[in-house]
DNA sequence: CCCGGACTACGGGTTTCCCACAATATGCAG
DNA sequence: CTGCATATTGTGGGAAACCCGTAGTCCGGG
């Protein structure tokens, strides 16, 4: 799947999320940083890069988001990862390969973050440093880095475009409420007891949850609720 | 719930979490530091804390793990949390009222990890250095202990101990995999026709699910089976 | 060799869920 | 005022799920 672009997208005032990356960029002395989120309910990609667009375009067409493992062992990772321990990798040499044709360095590392409603997000930065100059460079801003990753991902999140690109469907007070209760394991009289509505009532309610989730049935009403963060899995 | 103390637990030669915390006190200049894990699944608290033991013991008795909103405020967000910002909270007042007998300063923050797994911890630090001190010794190392806060989770993490704390059920290959069709919106028969086995035998497994997660009911069984991440929410 | 777990299958019955249709009342936005 | 969404309630009927009990084979471990 093509990964949405939000570099461009309006800013706060304090610039798009683009020229933040340049200026990141400038600061740490980096070459590029690409910043990948990722929509966990539908594993759809969006980001910000500040690369080359002929670099851009390319990895899309090839499709490269979806085998680059810059971005999937991050992905499974809880720390930072080295793109030093990548190289053995076929993925890594095949898109590398390619990215040298465009002047992108293979030295990097990769941040992961997360947040606090699943929403996670990989933070890429290349370097075009000598090995002895990336090490010290490091050594020297790694923290900072992380600080800044966790800043940017956060900044993504509350501009709410990455929510808007769920768009997942709402449901009404009651449906969530009686969603939450089967999910539990209540029966649907048992629910209609426990609310002091009858047992009609929250059959429609359930069949108007199970729409608006594009659940065929109320099990997997409860499954897509849960991955939506609609009801808790308890 | 009582949090469970892994501070005790053995080492892989670095030394006990406890000590860990210690030397990572001495490093920075803190008083104290509380690490506190949380099991996602039944939202149960495991932790390591060098506080005196006598404060430990308190906190526990008085069940300030479930109030301290230091814990609360980091628990969703995505950056570290302030402590000044908790200070009109009721039960900061009322948790640190405490605290300061025990001799323990109001002043610190907390800095929420969160793992690939959906994993997530709380990292506090404490400090009675002076207002000035404090916001010098936090600018010079907030990055550093993001850092170590990363690497403590992990460790904890990687130790298995939390893992074996969740002690969740484990569900037979064609259970799960019954399952994740139910959750993906397959009827008894679909799944039947699916697997190309009979109905009855769709039944036997899902029953015997149910049974095995302690569910009443078969949105139940997906719900819990997500929540242990046995299978997924599509 | 025995036992337990996993997987498979069935009969019969009851309960629950679901579908289609119909209706009223309230609140809010245009 | 109108239209829409939400919440509520109801009927009839069929489909599906669930319950209970029973039974067989295969495989691995003790």
């Amino acid at each position: 799947m093509k990964p949405l672009d939000l570099g461009a997208e309006p800013d706060d005032g304090s610039g798009t999320l683009a020229e933040l990356l340049d200026r990141i960029c400038a600061r740490y002395g980096l070459d590029y940083i690409a910043y990948a989120g990722i929509n966990t309910v539908d594993d759809s990609i969006h980001g910000v890069v500040n690369y080359p667009d002929a670099w851009k375009s390319h990895y899309v067409e090839q499709g490269y988001q979806l085998i680059d493992p810059t971005l999937i062992a991050a992905s499974r990772s809880v720390g930072l990862v080295e793109w030093g321990r990548l190289r053995d990798f076929d993925s890594f040499r095949r898109v590398f390969r390619d990215a040298a044709e465009f002047g992108i360095s293979t030295t990097g590392l990769t941040i992961p973050v997360r947040g606090p409603f699943g929403d996670k997000g990989m933070f890429s930065v290349v370097s075009s440093h000598t090995e002895e100059e990336w090490q010290r460079l490091r050594r020297e801003f790694l923290s900072a880095l992380q600080t800044e990753a966790t800043l940017f991902h956060d900044r993504v999140m509350r501009e709410g475009r990455s929510m808007k690109i769920m768009l997942q469907p709402t449901l009404s007070e009651r449906e969530r409420e009686i969603l939450q209760w089967i999910a539990a394991g209540k029966s649907q009289f048992d629910v209609g007891v426990i609310l002091s509505i009858s047992t009609r009532t929250v059959e429609v309610h359930l069949r108007s949850a199970r729409e608006k989730l594009g659940a065929m049935t109320t099990p997997q009403a409860v499954a897509r609720a849960i991955g939506m963060r609609l009801i808790y899995p308890i």
